[in-house]
DNA sequence: AAATTTTGTTAGATTCGTCTAACTTATATA
DNA sequence: TATATAAGTTAGACGAATCTAACAAAATTT
């Protein structure tokens, strides 16, 4: 299979997140436009692009939906930005709010023997920084955690696995609330109105927004 | 200073490359297109680019030569290669002949944190795998080596410090003849017609050709 | 069913890095 | 010094990735 440019590369990387997310497995023009902060005419130029080699389906006012060419491109670079997080935070003592951005470089760096000697490197790792399962080299990983904190009953408690926004604001809030992988948080109240939470930490006592606790992935 | 494209850092690598290793501090658009295998009609075109922004000095039909902006940034770039370099032999146990390939894609990752955080993890080395000197983060380093094994006399020994020419088919020749850093050569007879040496290393004696011996530093 | 809004497409332009072909200037040779 | 060769420049083109502005189709609301 030919070579994928970096901006193809980031094109179906998009397009695996958006269709996955959504549910239905399909995404439309405005949408992947919005995701990738580009102006839907220009998305539209690389759907007839995509489509073209093989990598997706998709006609005219259609949806877009992944072929398996696609689908195994995608995931291969999602594992390579997984291990190379993996990689900044376990060997370069950079912070769980940092890895993102440098791996959105690394990620396209192409050499089958770097990723694989990586991933033994690193005793082959199951999940990145952020809770998120690394894609073994046959494209296979655990499913992902379905379930928020935003589930979470009164009085109940769950233990933090995942988060869903990976943006260094967001992290960095979340580290401010002594929260981290594998926490155990207890809610401890509820607003009817809003849903603000009370949640306990460590013994520590923090209010969090709705908006907050629908991206924390918890158990 | 704004962000350089990955073509510009290419270019400056290639300049300050040519304009040291001539000795005489300068270039010509029609040497620097031939070494980046590219036409002088392009070279052209960058060179107005790198002028405009004030990484090099050169006028209509003249020659170039590199100002202080321009040699910072290459010798950044070249830091970044061979600390990648030496990442890629020490830690993933890739051969010297293979990592060259892979950091010149890896030179080009835009991160200071990623590159001192490197340096330290390597525990701030010296020398890449090929010898060859890794600036500093001030960009200073040991000045090379400039005697070649060509230049040893018949009966005399020579250690091998570092590699001129970093093509893997070069380093695999020099592997080929039982030959690697720091080991002691020593010269046992040469061609007064073309210079065809022969060697002898850890006790093996291989003939080796006037280019070849080029190649090879020694101190 | 008509009107409005949302979604998606097309045409035309721009920037970057590259090329070929034709031209100009500088250097080497007879 | 005249001519030939080497070195360097310019004009015009092209593909990739992006944009804006205008248009078309589909979906939703009244
Ligand atoms: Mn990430
Ligand atoms: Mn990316
Ligand atoms: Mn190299
Ligand atoms: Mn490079």
């Amino acid at each position: 299979m030919m070579q994928l440019s970096y901006t193809e590369e980031n094109y179906l990387k998009a397009l695996l997140k958006i269709t996955y997310e959504s549910g239905k497995g399909q995404a439309g023009t405005n949408e992947l436009a919005t995701h990738m902060d580009l102006k839907p005419a220009t998305v539209n130029d690389m759907l007839r692009k995509l489509k073209e080699k093989g990598f997706i389906s998709y006609q005219k006012y259609g949806k877009i939906t992944m072929l398996e060419p696609g689908k195994l491109k995608a995931i291969e670079i999602i594992r390579k930005h997984r291990l190379w997080e993996t990689f900044l935070y376990k060997k370069l003592e950079f912070t769980w709010d940092e890895v993102h951005e440098v791996a959105e470089q690394l990620e396209h760096i192409q050499s089958a023997k770097l990723v694989e000697r990586l991933a033994k490197f690193l005793d082959f790792p199951e999940f990145d920084p952020h809770g998120d399962p690394i894609p073994d080299e046959n494209g296979l990983f655990k499913v992902k955690h379905k379930k928020t904190l935003s589930e979470v009953g009164i009085g109940k408690k769950a233990k933090m696995v995942a988060v869903k926004d990976n943006s260094s604001l967001f992290l960095k809030y979340v580290m401010g609330v002594g929260l981290g992988l594998n926490n155990v948080i207890k809610v401890i109240s509820k607003q009817d109105y809003d849903s603000l939470m009370v949640i306990e930490v460590n013994g520590k006592r923090s209010n969090v927004s709705l908006k907050f606790a629908e991206n924390i992935y918890v158990i």
